[in-house]
DNA sequence: TCATTATTTCAGTATTGACAGAAATTATAT
DNA sequence: ATATAATTTCTGTCAATACTGAAATAATGA
């Protein structure tokens, strides 16, 4: 499959940006292929159009279904797997924080929580245990926002999100 | 300079955590160590406590300060630069954000801004061009709505989030 | 000015993680 | 049941980048 120069502009470009957040270069543009491509793709389709080797495709396919954001598909009449990604934008979101939240930041507050229930946490002097409850209320606060602001539907969220700071009103 | 094990745990923890998030793990511990001790130190301690060459902990902290995370501060009576990063967690996670946001959803922004301003833009069909358009808007939406929740003062953002999806309430 | 201390730069090394290719496994069709 | 196609697993290689140690530079004090 040949893409056009702007398709390939966007899945490269996300590609880097994957990098930047943890998130390993054929993964993202795997990702970002069947995004702006927006139907099933076969694994040897994806080899071609991105020139990566087949078998780090299928890590990477792999890796993105533990994610919940490829899914594999059937097409009929053909007997390999098909993978799409859903293509609102949106949603795809969604699923990222969701799950960066259930990976990153559930752990590290229920790490945090951890430390002021051990005995050590008593040794440290009290400005630094301050600092060690402070940073865990942050986490929790954030993760519990971003919580609930999931639970709303895009369209919510979207209104929410474009308030933005006049929000600053209603709290008065 | 020997950490108790709860602030040893809590670098640590904070080290791995920004090698998730694209950080490397010195330039995490480093600033893990000056928020968690809450006073200046010289290079060498840093070198010291955490076990990192010297020129490691000289790169780190000049990154560090191009984030603006941490600061240059004198000592009276002591030539060496000692440094230190705001003790506020709120405080640190708004200059976090501010600088990713510069860094890289800005550019995302401009970089699919200009993709569709491109001719190349118009030989892609018109659901690739949507999905594109879907994609620069919705990267637009978050970097503005984090620049005006920056935008306020702690106290209030910190309201506002805890708020949460109680937020919804409002909008009807 | 010269000696000493502090800091940065840089080139080489080590480590990590991404990736390729081969082999093994699984699924499908005849 | 066997052949073929599809997929996954695994091991070794390569590339990126983190890191070290030495050398260069800069700053301070005598």
């Amino acid at each position: 499959m040949k893409l056009n120069p702007a398709t390939e502009k966007f899945i490269l470009h996300w590609g880097e940006m994957g990098s930047q957040w943890g998130v390993n270069r054929t993964m993202s543009q795997i990702h970002a292929l069947l995004y702006i491509i927006g139907k099933p793709l076969n694994a040897e389709e994806i080899t071609d159009t991105l020139g990566v080797a087949r078998s780090n495709v299928s890590t990477s396919i792999k890796e993105l279904q533990n994610w919940g954001l490829v899914q594999k598909v059937s097409i009929l009449g053909d007997r390999r797997d098909h993978f799409t990604t859903n293509t609102d934008v949106w949603e795809l979101a969604r699923i990222i924080v969701v799950e960066r939240q259930k990976r990153e930041l559930d752990p590290t507050v229920k790490f945090l929580q951890d430390l002021m229930d051990s005995p050590e946490f008593e040794q440290e002097n009290s400005d630094v245990k301050a600092r060690i409850r402070e940073t865990q209320e942050f986490v929790e606060t954030v993760t519990t926002w971003s919580s609930e602001m999931l639970r709303l539907p895009t369209s919510a969220l979207k209104k929410v999100l474009k308030l933005g700071a006049s929000i600053k009103k209603v709290l008065r």
